[in-house]
RNA sequence: GGGCCUGUGGUGUAGUGGUUAACAUGCCUGCCUGUCACGCAGGAGAUCGCGGGUUCAAAUCCCGUCAGGCCCGCCA
């Protein structure tokens, strides 16, 4: 059973004449009766071996029963091909192998679908055979491009003298960020660990602990609703340094993405990366987290139009928001006017009330909203939008967020239609100066955007107990082609500085103390400066691959309601289980089953 | 929690009120010594996601429900 001397994709010219014995399985079969050609596939790649009555009956006799995707132990010559049967389509398309033994190691039933490079089977039957779906070219090539990224990480890292370590899965429930998911403990009746959504506090617990450089790539959990690029368990690239300062931080991360980039793609990046304040991103881009790929940036027009007759840009200047446009080049009479209607549904998503249009031409702007303008106002407009003939100009008016998101969105929706974005490139961006915190009107409380030991901005700090919305962080996140893939920032490490921000974020002393007095008291015993940053592993690969879906990054993700439909998880557990972790549950099903 | 899209042989699709539910691929049988997604001939395979309703008649229209996907909320 043992004895492979070689992979499929390796056979080539050099071996001509060489016995040689293979494993691997059978992607296709061609019978033509008195010669059967498979076309045997394993991790490397394929070659075409053949059987024939010349070489060995028997081979020949046991290659008429093979299907598809038989698992095949062959052995045999390597032979150049005539040049007219090369096949061109595959790397060892030059040679093939006649076949002197070929047995069946094991025999498949036909598949749920075939294996090759572009399929267009849903997702659902994909991932119900998941196992088959990574057989797949294409998928194999992904997740030898992930292990090629961790693998360069860790080298880099280790050349950094990061030490890697691991963290607790099993953890304490904190009140902030996201939603947990909770393990009930037998041995203590209604207590609960939780699956931690990063290991932030133990890392930075690592920095007082004097390990000054620590990483980990590590598995994340949150228990919050999916999307294409958000799955509840993820992987983090989870870095903390003490003594090490932001600029030091990026310009390292910096190397290290630049350096992965060229290991995988063999792409070369500029560095430094270009950087950008979070109020610049939200006012260029709509976004916090730009693509930077294509222009098309949202233009500021509250000065020009805060006067206006039109009520709707009048009311938003006045009550404190903003009035901003978009200008879509060149395409206002390649749409009609239902197509353009209907972007104002797209828009309402976002919290926009309508969305204003103006189509351009040589002399005049047309569009329901045209009469409302002075010509002084029409003017300006032009020259501030860059108007030109055919133009087509998008209106957002109302509170800062809304016209940030509904523009932003709209932004990109017609740079991926109108093909404006080269993706054969890479642009990262810092973006930082994140505000600290910003008041949730739910809760009436002010909580923490990145997290409660985000630090400060220096000069800001002492607005923590007036003003604390307009308090800038000492944080950052790295985007990669319009996707957050990266997040962090220096911390606090002061205690009287932590109590503040505690109260700040509406903590009371004793609930502070509860949820993170061991944070507190190792703050009393000489913690260091230190900051850090998590990079999420599967998103980059994401990119990296050229793909759109997180679930093609991952060996076995979860669907978009948090199911697998591998293993049928989650699922019923018995009486018995919950007896023993001292749960009752307030759900019963139709037929009750499970007694 | 909300919105939108999809669901038809194993797989991918066509079919928009009356069809023997069509096509491709896969599968099975036979033939074939240079194929390479081999070819040729024949065959099997579908209660059209599920439940209800409208109608003389439903894959098709309506309501509900389930599953998958995308988005908003939520989540860095």
């Amino acid at each position: 059973m043992i004895g492979r001397t070689h992979h499929c994709g390796d056979i080539q010219e050099a071996l001509i004449g060489e016995k040689v014995r293979l494993k691997g399985w059978a992607q296709t079969r061609r019978d033509l009766g008195q010669v059967v050609f498979i076309d045997l596939r394993d991790r490397s790649g394929i070659v075409q071996v053949v059987a024939t009555p010349e070489q060995s009956e028997e081979a020949l006799n046991a290659a008429e029963r093979v299907r598809s995707e038989y698992v095949l132990d062959v052995e045999g010559i390597v032979v150049q091909r005539d040049e007219e049967t090369y096949n061109e389509k595959i790397p060892t398309g030059k040679v093939e192998v006649r076949v002197d033994k070929l047995s069946i190691m094991n025999a498949s039933k036909p598949l749920p679908f075939q294996i090759e490079a572009d399929t267009n089977v849903s997702e659902d039957v994909r991932l119900r055979y998941r196992y088959l779906d990574l057989r797949r070219p294409d998928m194999q090539e992904t997740f030898k491009l992930r292990h090629q990224t961790t693998k360069f990480i860790r080298r880099f890292l280790d050349d950094r003298d990061f030490f890697d370590m691991e963290t607790p899965m099993l953890t304490k429930s904190t009140p902030e960020g996201a939603r947990d998911y909770l393990v009930p403990s037998r041995v203590h009746p209604g207590e609960f660990y939780a699956l931690p959504q990063s290991p932030q506090l133990f890392k930075q617990l690592l920095m007082v602990s004097g390990f000054e450089r620590y990483y980990q790539i590590v598995r994340c959990f949150r228990d919050e609703d999916l999307r294409a690029d958000r799955q509840p368990e993820f992987t983090q690239v989870d870095i903390e340094t003490a003594f090490l300062d932001t600029e030091d931080l990026f310009s390292m991360m910096e190397t290290m993405m630049a350096g992965l980039l060229k290991e995988t793609r063999g792409v070369d990046i500029e560095t430094p990366f270009p950087r950008m304040t979070y109020y610049e991103a939200m006012n260029r881009y709509g976004s916090d987290k730009p693509e930077t790929r294509f222009g098309m940036e949202l233009v500021e027009l509250t000065y020009v139009l805060k006067n206006s007759d039109f009520k709707v840009f009048k009311n938003a200047a006045a009550s404190g928001g903003i009035i901003k446009g978009l200008n879509v080049k060149g395409v206002a009479n390649q749409m009609s006017r239902k197509e353009i209607d209907d972007l104002a549904e797209f828009v309402a998503a976002y919290g926009a009330k309508g969305l204003a249009w103006l189509k351009v031409e040589e002399n005049e702007l047309k569009g329901p909203v045209a009469k409302f303008l002075s010509d002084e106002e029409t003017a300006s407009l032009r020259e501030a939008m860059g108007a030109e003939a055919e133009d087509l100009l998008f209106f957002g008016a109302d509170s800062h967020q809304v016209v940030w998101d509904s523009l932003g969105a709209l932004r990109l929706k017609f740079g991926k239609e109108l093909d404006m974005i080269d993706r054969s490139t890479f642009n990262f961006l810092w973006v930082t100066e994140f505000p600290l915190m910003e008041y949730n009107k739910d809760d009436d409380r002010y909580v923490a955007m990145h997290h409660p030991f985000t630090r400060p901005v220096e000069d800001d700090a002492h607005l923590l107990e007036t003003k604390p919305e307009d308090i800038r962080a000492e944080a950052y996140d790295l985007v990669l082609n319009g996707y957050e893939i990266g997040g962090g920032s220096q911390r606090i490490y002061e205690k009287d500085l932590q109590e503040r921000m505690f109260t700040a974020l509406g903590f009371n002393k004793e609930e502070a103390k509860e949820q993170f007095d061991f944070l507190m008291e190792a703050f009393d015993y000489g913690a260091p400066p230190h900051g850090g940053i998590a990079f999420g592993l599967d998103r980059i690969v994401m990119i990296l691959a050229g793909r759109n879906n997180l679930r093609d990054t991952i060996a076995f993700p979860k669907t978009a309601s948090a199911t697998d439909p591998l293993t049928q998880a989650p699922g019923k557990v018995s009486s018995r289980q919950l007896e023993e972790l001292h749960l009752k549950l307030d759900v019963f099903e139709k037929e009750d089953e499970d007694e």
